[in-house]
DNA sequence: AAGTGGTCTAGACCACGTA
DNA sequence: ACGTGGTCTAGACCACTTG
């Protein structure tokens, strides 16, 4: 498998050459999540550079929450299932601004045609299936946010066979572990709405309260959009929290 | 000027030492922004380290917006307020998803005691004088966001007396232009509200609409707050968009 | 041409985890 | 003891900007 980086004149440097080749063995599923890739040292003789120049671009992959650096063990392919990055992706806070993971129950689980503007956001053909799943997620017990997710039916065959009631709390696990696809980043917009009177009785807040809805679209490290997910949040106990830098 | 690391068995990495070096300047204000620093092989010498030392630490600078390396010409203290800096802290999205710039109208400016809520956010004694900005903001001539912001008068000192219609639409660069403070970094909490009767008169919304409320924290480089703004934004025609990684 | 950042090497030693 | 990542050096050459 002779892998081969260029060194031409104008050719891009190495290290970037090396990030490419990377994310490639990991996207070919050569390397899975939560696998040790080779030291930094073997690849390094691999490939026919020196030890500096791959820890070059590892160092950008790690940056990029793509691989994990363990001293003294190795260098693994990140897990997108473990803590950290969950809360990476959850961004609701309480009041008193603890960081908090709700609870979920699946209100419905079925497969259709997708609509127009799911077909859009997921990228996919106009008649293409869908699977969507509707829950309500609560907090301290308390029904607090109502989510849809729609997922591209090919991708994820055999999901629909499932027993709604055991899909787990944190569904990115399963996409990962079941169907080998890893979330690596979301997209969201953010807008302001008016509670439903279907989403109020749920929610348990009077009609006309004013939820914070949340359009996430969840995408692969090669930046496949692979789920749609539109919340929405009663904000009187909690609020959507950010850093900007 | 002798400034020393440390290489006891025992001390931090002499990158890290570096690091903290460069911020101490910049924060001290030896440099300031828009500055050229010295180059690599200056620093190195002065320091009495190699080049690829003061490269790493100047690396990981670059990564967190504080410093811009120009191939050929130097490295920069960062200016927070060019085009990209000042996108990066505003999120506010049209539905067409282009990126939108406000223009601003001052509805009043005056000094007063803080509140309780204002003196714990921007971390001020209780009795702190603030000084407050409230101002509508327009896209596409229509009033949009409506801001309230707080700044700890001691800071500004002087601020109070400038003619509010000459107040910029940018802030962030009148805060490092005329009063040394650069903004770094921002803590933001969304929530969705109701628009009060006065609110939705400003905005030219039918009473009972939700909005989109940002409260922003504003941070210097050393993660003193320095500004509290809390924004609300008719969510109709316009999103706030993040991306999460 | 001179000076800057950008890339890369070969080799050294340290700190950590595992066997 | 050994192999891993973590830090650092001295030196080389390239790419870009300015005088």
């Amino acid at each position: 498998m002779n892998t081969t980086l260029s060194t031409d004149k104008h050719s891009s440097p190495l290290y970037l050459q090396i990030i490419d080749l990377l994310v490639e063995r990991i996207r070919d599923g050569a390397w899975s999540p939560g696998d040790l890739i080779p030291s930094e040292m073997k690849l390094a003789s691999e490939l026919g550079v020196s030890q500096g120049t791959v820890r070059t671009a590892i160092t950008a992959l790690v940056e990029n929450r793509v691989l994990i650096r363990k001293q003294g063990r190795g260098t693994f392919v990140a897990n997108h299932d473990d803590n950290r990055a969950l809360f990476h992706f959850f961004h609701i806070t309480d009041n008193q601004g603890n960081k908090v993971l709700p609870i979920s129950e699946i209100l419905s689980f079925k497969q259709k045609e997708s609509s127009r503007f799911e077909a859009e956001r997921l990228n996919l053909a106009a008649d293409a299936q869908v699977l969507k799943i509707e829950r309500v997620r609560s907090i301290a017990g308390k029904p607090t946010i109502l989510e849809t997710i729609v997922l591209p039916a090919a991708s994820f065959n055999g999901l629909i066979d499932m027993d709604p009631s055991e899909l787990p709390n944190t569904l990115y696990q399963l996409y990962e572990s079941s169907f080998g696809i890893t979330i690596h980043s979301a997209e969201e917009k953010l807008r302001a709405v008016i509670a439903k009177t279907r989403e109020a009785k749920i929610l348990g807040v009077e009609s006309g309260t004013p939820l914070l809805e949340i359009e996430r679209i969840a995408l692969t490290l090669d930046k496949t959009p692979v789920e749609l997910r539109v919340s929405r949040l009663s904000t009187k106990n909690h609020y959507y929290d950010t850093i900007v830098s």
